[in-house]
DNA sequence: AACAATGTTCAGTC
DNA sequence: GGACTGAACATTGT
C-alpha cells in the first residue's frame, strides 16, 4: 500500500506514539532491521524517548532523545511494498492498521517498540520489504512529491531523455510517488506514460505538476492511492472511467502500467 | 503452479 | 562516469 499517502497517514499514527520513553525494543528480524544486527537497536533505543515523527517522501522516521536528554539515533522506517504502523496506547486504544482496522496476523510484526506505559509501536509487514534503521541515509531522495514549485518540478522532471513514468517514479528526482500514483497521475493529465520527457511541453509538464497535487491530496485525505479515479479500471477488460475507451497496458519504467488507450495515446 | 504485487537496490549495458 | 534497464529481494494472493 505505501506510497506517500500511505505514509502520511502512517507517520501521523507514529506521531501517536511520540513522547513515549522506550523500555523495549524487538528487532530481532535481521531482513527487516539490516545492516544492524539484533540487538543493535534494542542497545541504541532502551531508555530513550520519541521526540518527532517526520517523513520525506515514502520514509519516515523518529527523532529521540536519550535519558540524558541528548539528542539520540534517529529512527527510520520504510514502509516497503506492505508494511504499516500500529500505535497501541495504554488504554488499549490502537491508531493504525489496514483500511478495516484490523491489526494484522502476529507473525507479520517485524519491528516492535515498547513504551513504559504499556502501550507498543508496531511495524507490520507481510511481505518483509520493510525496512528498519537508524539514522538513514536520506541524501538520495529529490525533494517531498508534495509541495514542489511549478519550476523546480519542470526543471527536474525534464532532465534525460526516459519515459515521464520513470521519472516520476524515481525517487531521487521527487521523493514520495509510487506506481499507482504515477499512473493516476498520468490519466488525471492526459499524458502516456511511455512519452519521453524530453518531448514533454511546458503546459504539459504544468498539467501533470497540477493534477499530480491533486491527486496526491485527494489520496492523503482518503485514505490512500487505492482511492483515485482510474485505479480500480487498471485491470484486463478495465475501460477509462471518462470516455469508456479500452484501458491499455504494459510495462513501462520497470512497473506494470495502464493508460486510456484513447485519451492518452 | 505460475505469475504479479502500492518498493528499493544492485549488477549490468550503453 | 552518468543514465538507464532488468533482475533480485521475501512473501502473499490470485
Amino acid at each position: 500500500m505505501p506510497e506517500l499517502p500511505e505514509v502520511e497517514n502512517a507517520r501521523i499514527v507514529l506521531a501517536g506514539a511520540v513522547g513515549q520513553t522506550i523500555t523495549g525494543v524487538d528487532d530481532r528480524d535481521d531482513w527487516v532491521c539490516r545492516p544492524h544486527h539484533p540487538g543493535d537497536i534494542a542497545a541504541a533505543l532502551t531508555g530513550g524517548r520519541l521526540t518527532a515523527a517526520h517523513r520525506i517522501g515514502k520514509s519516515m522516521g523518529c527523532d529521540t532523545e536519550t535519558p540524558d536528554g541528548d539528542a539520540g539515533p534517529a529512527l527510520g522506517i520504510h514502509l516497503g511494498m506492505g508494511g504499516r504502523i500500529v500505535v497501541t496506547r495504554s488504554g488499549g486504544e490502537q491508531l493504525g492498521g489496514d483500511p478495516d482496522r484490523q491489526p494484522g496476523r502476529a507473525e507479520w510484526n517485524r519491528f516492535t517498540l515498547t513504551f513504559d506505559d504499556g502501550g507498543h509501536c508496531r511495524l507490520l509487514d507481510k511481505r518483509r520489504l520493510g525496512r528498519v534503521r537508524l539514522d538513514p541515509d536520506l541524501s538520495g531522495l529529490g525533494p517531498d512529491a508534495q509541495d514542489v514549485p511549478p519550476a523546480v518540478f519542470r526543471e527536474r522532471l525534464r532532465r534525460g531523455r526516459s519515459a515521464v513514468k520513470a521519472r516520476l517514479l524515481d525517487q531521487s528526482v521527487l521523493a514520495g510517488i509510487g506506481n499507482l500514483l504515477a499512473d493516476e497521475a498520468l490519466w488525471q493529465a492526459r499524458i502516456r506514460p511511455s512519452a519521453r520527457v524530453q518531448d514533454l511541453s511546458r503546459t504539459d509538464l504544468d498539467r501533470l505538476r497540477r493534477n499530480l497535487d491533486r491527486a496526491l491530496e485527494r489520496a492523503v485525505a482518503r485514505g490512500g492511492v487505492h482511492t483515485g479515479e482510474v485505479i480500480e479500471h487498471r485491470r484486463p477488460g478495465g475501460h477509462c472511467p471518462r470516455c469508456g475507451a479500452e484501458m491499455a497496458h504494459s510495462t513501462v519504467g520497470g512497473r506494470s502500467t495502464w493508460w486510456c488507450s484513447r485519451e492518452q495515446a
